[in-house]
DNA sequence: TATGAATGAGATTTCATTCAT
DNA sequence: TATGAATGAAATCTCATTCAT
């Protein structure tokens, strides 16, 4: 595959970076194949041996650092939720007006999902398992009421501003928005396969954010 | 291993006809049990062993009546579909005015999947493997289009009456309200965890179906 | 183990013996070839595939039919004892004069040990591993008494003849014959080498076992 | 894994001289952290990762000093030898009567391995493995033959004074005590559990030590 | 002397499926 | 139609040891 890199490392007198021994690379590397691996076959269907292959590292390598597969599943589902909260931090939703924010948000929250459809996956599989990999990690809730607070913000701006409905739950805001966006992901095949839907060109996506943003912009208006 | 049982049975001059081997009994005792295995382990997780231990039959006989593993799935599959199109049918949305008839149906399919999840988490398993499975189903398409025919009537009948917006399309309708009945299922465990919610409690299921047909209902309204 | 019973079924014109089938057969088999494995390699050193290849059968079927391999080296230990305290009720102490009955045991224990030396390394790993595998046995204790009931016997008939100790306890009696005997096989290796002893020769065995009984006999004598 | 504190050390203008680096110290921790767990687990059962752990230094440094996993467990055994020969010899049994002396001998023996275990742990684990590691062992013998010679001389003045048997061979004295003791030791959790024996509290091990010191006793005795 | 990173070989266990009657 | 026994292939995981600095 990498013929040229190893070619360069070979070279030189200095014998150079020849093997990773760089942990912090290793175990990133691990976790970025377990997340394509884990969200494409779900944690029963994935295989270690797969991950490993999708690394520099071995297979030795993934107990070294994560002690089992269970537990770099969880690492997996916890660097999956932090990244789509770091995504939405770049949003500035404060610096736009109460209903342009809730529609950014919205749109965004489409995309990102349909554009990264892993967390999606994994969080069904994770609901297929009754969520008992998930209740373990300590830190998951802590950095994920982020965007709870962000929504209650621009809510109660859209309140004060007498744009939007006063009486909106952030929270179950979000699950109206979160469940709109994934369900694209997370149903697209049997949807489309059960109703003969186009549910991935360019334009059915297109007409379904569209659709998505209106039924929210409906809801939360005044 | 039981073999002080077997011997039993084999001895004696009471003949073979003790027991009234009834196929199509032995089928549908299968076909429950891999309902339940499937759509509580997932496809990968389910085990064959497990599903003939909640049977009366064994192991052998699933292979005898479905051939594998996958293709029991697949009839797993199709009777769950079956199953609501049947129970939507029920609901004679056609004697209700549009608006009720759109109230009705979003509630019963908010509750039925709350009460009856296999179905929900069969499809997100499926949608996992990419559809495939689904996809060889011949039927499986043409018994279902009968919820899209209904709703389309519904919004024919709205949209004459001048209750119901003109240009509602009536799949997009149905992937609405499935979308936001299967999320509280499909999620529960993960959503609740990660943003501390109550997803669970009669109160919580009440208050969201409320939310979930005010959405609709805010949604389809001229 | 029971070939007629297996030529029994499939005589007639019913074709060939090829395969076992006979579970009973299979699992004494397992049995047979684990009590070896583990008695000479000890609980972690012994292996799985070993244990199958000392077998007709596979590596498969040890887990088919005792689960893991614990559960096999339990079913190991208890086989072990129940071995012993069958052998001892042939001994029939009952007959013999008090004094000559516990002479009679004494050799007889001396003797099993050194020529089956099962047993005694099955119980010195068990120990390594403080016991914990067979303080699973449920059934272990209930029929390892036998041994002590039959010592006790002796050392009343003796003690009302006038010729054995009236305060011999027979769980200690029992266990000072035990240590005498385990000691020459459970310690032959070390001892030997580390005072420079012949443990092994008919000679030298026949030799300890004649003080062994020296040792007893001035123990329990009036 | 813990990169951080890495990074601490090496940075900074502090140079090397910060830790003392006792080579002795090191081996002496790895030796000491080795016997509990060779003795605890057995030479298979033992991990070089877990002795590793008992210690200040690393993996490594086992390697550096030791060599392999199995010349670290055969200077564990001498080591734990030459203990218990340099304890007997603060007995200074020359200096007792030889009835008292002897007496005096099996206690402290008794008494040593009930609470050292160590050694006759470690001792039994080798003959699983018949010995063949202490074999290779050049000194073994030669500083353990002291107890021998201290036992003859004991049973040479008996014989002398009349008090003691004139024909009792020292070896022969040295196994009956060391059978008796170590027995209590590398057979406690089963012979506990099978007989359903307390071998534990205080005064079941001091009953048990007045037995032996009395077999010993009447097994000496003119 | 010291240390975290890395690994190959091999261990136990799992599981869908087929055999033989 | 029914069933216990059997199995090959492959999965997860373990562990002593070495690398590279």
């Amino acid at each position: 595959m990498d013929r040229q890199l190893k070619m360069k490392r070979t070279n030189g007198d200095a014998p150079a970076v020849s093997r990773p021994r760089d942990a912090e690379r290793s175990k990133a590397e691990i976790l970025a194949a377990a997340i394509r691996e884990f969200s494409e076959r779900g944690l029963n269907g994935a295989r270690v041996d797969s991950i490993a292959a999708r690394t520099r590292t071995n297979k030795r390598m993934i107990y070294y650092y994560f002690g089992s597969k269970e537990r770099l599943y969880v690492a997996v589902l916890e660097d999956a939720y932090r990244k789509i909260r770091e995504a939405e931090k770049q949003l500035r939703l404060d610096n736009l007006p109460p209903g342009e924010a809730i529609r950014t948000l919205t749109e965004f929250t489409f995309d990102y999902h349909w554009r990264n459809p892993q967390l999606a996956k994994l969080v069904v599989i994770e609901n297929v398992h009754k969520g008992k990999n998930l209740s373990r990690s300590k830190t998951i809730s802590s950095f994920n009421l982020s965007i709870i607070d962000a929504i209650a913000k621009v809510l109660r701006r859209g309140a004060e501003e007498g744009v939007l409905r006063r009486d909106i739950d952030p929270v179950e805001l979000h699950m109206t928005v979160s469940a709109l966006s994934l369900f694209h992901v997370t149903n697209r095949y049997t949807f489309g396969t059960v109703f003969r839907r186009d549910m991935v060109s360019d334009e059915a996506v297109a007409q379904r954010k569209k659709e998505v943003v209106d039924i929210i912009s409906r809801y939360v208006s005044v």
